[in-house]
RNA sequence: CGCGGGGUAGAGCAGCCAGGUAGCUCGUCGGGCUCAUAACCCGGAGGUCGUCGGUUCAAAUCCGGCCCCCGCAACCA
């Protein structure tokens, strides 16, 4: 079995922001715990890098579009670097086995008759550079009440409406391709609409930068054409080395924004259907991150709200943890400060960072740093061992019904009831007349904290690794391995925040 | 009648698809503990689950009407 998930390829004219931050972080979680699962995973991030408005921000700088990309692209490398993305692939369409992979596509497509030559009319406005058709208009002026005009351009269409039958049994056969199920409802409204034919192609007088149609020199393909492709072509599909494609393709997951759903499940799956390729296993488009009132962020809404900055006062494993945390996958949610501060204080300090203190320094204070053995467990304990057991198989359902809240979740209730334990058992006390029953208390919460540091590494790396150390572990690929004989409480790990 | 989502304790959310005495976190009140990051544990107060009606032995959950909030309205990424 193995594992593919990808982020969308991300506008390189875009400067990185929570939004793209959320789904490479999301993506990135579920990947780790794919791998710390022993499945073999891939994991694909990119950008996209054609279109008008790369073509008019280089020529704006005064620079050719791919050294205008190559510039812009860094700055994603960068970040995802600092957020600790572990991406096996950055993919860039601007690299030249996909275009190869592209034309090799449109060709093919061309050849069976999925794309046609036809003229369309149309009303275009000039000031928006965008056609509109006659529904589209309002008063004979665009949505934004611009004025437009008659137009009549040769283009290339895909024969999208074709598959729109064969793309509708799919999806009822298979009720978890379209996640959450409310989006599904959405992409059925939009497919009991009339499903047109998908103009892919662009007059280079119109636009240059992109990918060439094989069949016709004059024009370049449409942008969503092209990025789409990327999903297959980074993998090695129309390429030179078909392995990876073989080997995890259809089993992946696009984990897209709620803006792109319907690009992504119509239009990428109508090209798939028409290639004669199978559909990915799973679309899933998750929620917004609204301001504390409930608003969409955007610069135009007053103060600019910089949630990316968080990472520098919580930490970038804290801010993955809040992002992965916080809401149900799919779900909008609310993004303040203060939720996060208190998200981090009360699951991260208080629940486990002080449970980590209480149990370290009593094994230091009585067991000369050393972890007690124990070989028989009293009732108390094996219930709580049992919830230790039960942790890694929760989680791994959890990961795969793609909710990562849930799983941390369950994290999480394995150490509220280890704080119920300690208690109810009071090491602190048993350890001056009873030692033994204190040393089986601390083994056993010695092991629930270390499972939880074990569980908590596909989410927060450089934290889990600390948390690891204390305990005297490290994680080797999946594997816990010993790395000393005593246990080293420090600083408090998770300081609360004010 | 464009499409979709939402309205559940002071705040933020889950539960709804597969109906069965309403749950979590924070806050608040009282108690315990004093190993620990003023943290941890126990208990309490606080909700007619937007609203009206229907189905049912039983509705937050299913069906219909209405009110309010939000997003989208494809070939511009």
């Amino acid at each position: 079995m193995t594992f593919y998930i990808t982020t969308p390829i991300y506008y390189v004219n875009d400067t990185p922001h929570l939004g793209h931050a959320y789904t490479t972080i999301v993506a990135d979680v579920l990947a780790r715990y794919h791998r710390l699962l022993g499945e073999e995973t891939l994991f694909l991030t990119g950008t996209d890098e054609h279109g008008q408005k790369v073509e008019q921000a280089a020529k704006a700088r005064g620079l050719p579009p791919k050294e205008h990309c190559d510039q812009m692209v860094v700055q994603f490398k960068e970040i995802w670097k600092e957020l600790n993305s572990s991406h096996d692939i950055f993919m860039r369409t601007t690299e030249e086995f996909h275009y190869k992979g592209v034309q090799s596509a449109l060709q093919y497509l061309f050849d069976r008759g999925d794309i046609y030559e036809h003229t369309y009319d149309g009303w275009y406005s000039v000031s928006e550079e965008i056609f509109y058709t006659e529904k589209d208009l309002i008063d004979g002026k665009s949505p934004m009440g611009k004025e437009v005009t008659r137009v009549s351009e040769r283009n290339y269409f895909f024969r999208m409406s074709k598959y729109k039958d064969a793309l509708l049994s799919y999806i009822e056969t298979n009720p978890n391709f379209i996640q959450p199920d409310h989006k599904k409802s959405e992409v059925l409204g939009f497919l009991r609409g009339e499903v047109g034919d998908l103009c892919i192609s662009r007059p280079k007088e119109r636009l240059s930068w992109g990918i060439e149609l094989p069949f016709d020199k004059n024009f370049v393909t449409y942008v969503w054409f092209d990025a789409l492709l990327n999903y297959a072509t980074a993998i090695g599909y129309r390429g030179s080395n078909t392995e990876k494609y073989k080997k995890f393709w259809p089993n992946v997951v696009h984990l897209i924004g709620k803006d792109i759903l319907i690009t992504h499940t119509v239009y990428w799956t109508t090209m798939l259907l028409a290639l004669g390729e199978s559909l990915p296993k799973a679309i899933f488009a998750h929620g917004w991150w609204l301001t504390g009132d409930n608003k969409k962020m955007s610069k135009s809404e007053g103060p600019v709200v910089k949630p990316l900055d968080l990472r520098k006062e919580i930490g970038v494993d804290g801010l993955r943890y809040f992002l992965a945390r916080d809401v149900v996958l799919g779900n909008d949610a609310q993004f303040s400060r203060d939720l996060v501060i208190q998200r981090l204080n009360a699951e991260l300090s208080n629940n486990l960072g002080n449970l980590l203190s209480r149990c370290l320094n009593l094994i230091v204070k009585y067991f000369d740093s050393k972890v007690p053995e124990v070989n028989t467990l009293g009732e108390e304990s094996k219930i709580l061992k049992a919830q230790i057991i039960e942790l890694p198989k929760i989680i791994e359902a959890e990961v795969r019904k793609l909710k990562p809240q849930s799983a941390i979740g369950a994290i999480i209730d394995l150490l509220s009831a280890t704080n119920k334990y300690i208690d109810i058992r009071a090491p602190w006390k048993k350890a001056k007349d009873d030692l033994p029953h204190a040393a089986e208390t601390l083994s056993v919460v010695f092991e629930s904290l270390l499972q939880a540091g074990k569980w908590l590494s596909p989410v927060m790396p450089e934290r889990s690794s600390q948390l690891l150390e204390r305990l005297g572990y490290k994680l080797e690929g999946n594997e816990l391995i010993r790395s000393s004989e005593n246990v080293t409480p420090g600083d408090p790990l998770f300081p609360r925040l004010e």
